[in-house]
DNA sequence: CGAGTTTGACCTGCGC
DNA sequence: GCGCAGGTCAAACTCG
């Protein structure tokens, strides 16, 4: 998907995407000048875990997580250059819930057309406390 | 044939 | 110093 400026803001009940400064992987040289990923995550009500959102992510693990009794997957962005990490995770309360944690930006186009990306913008809002 | 998914093992950081 | 937890990688397999 597109960086949330103008499309996420378009939502009605949007709250406030939270960009957190994300560090590079630990152990690796020290904090850049360079600005920090961003990271903003948002809830989703679908019932499939699988948003296609336009890019393709290629899947790199799969992890439980304590507080949820389902796993949570991590994908990647395969374009090349393009290092955007997505989590996609459930929520053990509601299955129809899916928090989906974005990090980084995209450089690239979509390459797929919205279909009913639209629909999926219009329910995703964004997720304040992460 | 290629891309993407799968699963287990491995690595690092942190706490005790 | 050791153990745990979270995160990532990599080989093999499957599907289109």
């Amino acid at each position: 998907m597109l960086v949330p400026t103008s499309q996420a803001q378009h939502v009605s009940n949007s709250g406030s995407f939270v960009v957190s400064g994300n560090e590079e992987k630990p152990g690796k040289k020290k904090g850049e000048k360079k600005i920090r990923k961003p990271r903003f995550a948002f809830q989703t009500r679908t019932q499939v875990d699988i948003l296609d959102d336009g890019y393709r992510w290629r899947k790199y693990g799969q992890k439980a997580v304590k507080n949820n009794k389902f796993p949570r997957s991590y994908y990647r962005c395969t374009h090349l250059g393009c290092n955007v990490k997505k989590q996609v995770q459930r929520q053990s309360k509601d299955e129809g819930v899916v928090i989906t944690t974005y990090e980084g930006v995209h450089n690239h186009p979509i390459q797929k057309p919205m279909d009913n990306f639209e629909q999926i913008l219009s329910q995703m809002h964004m997720y304040p406390p992460i």
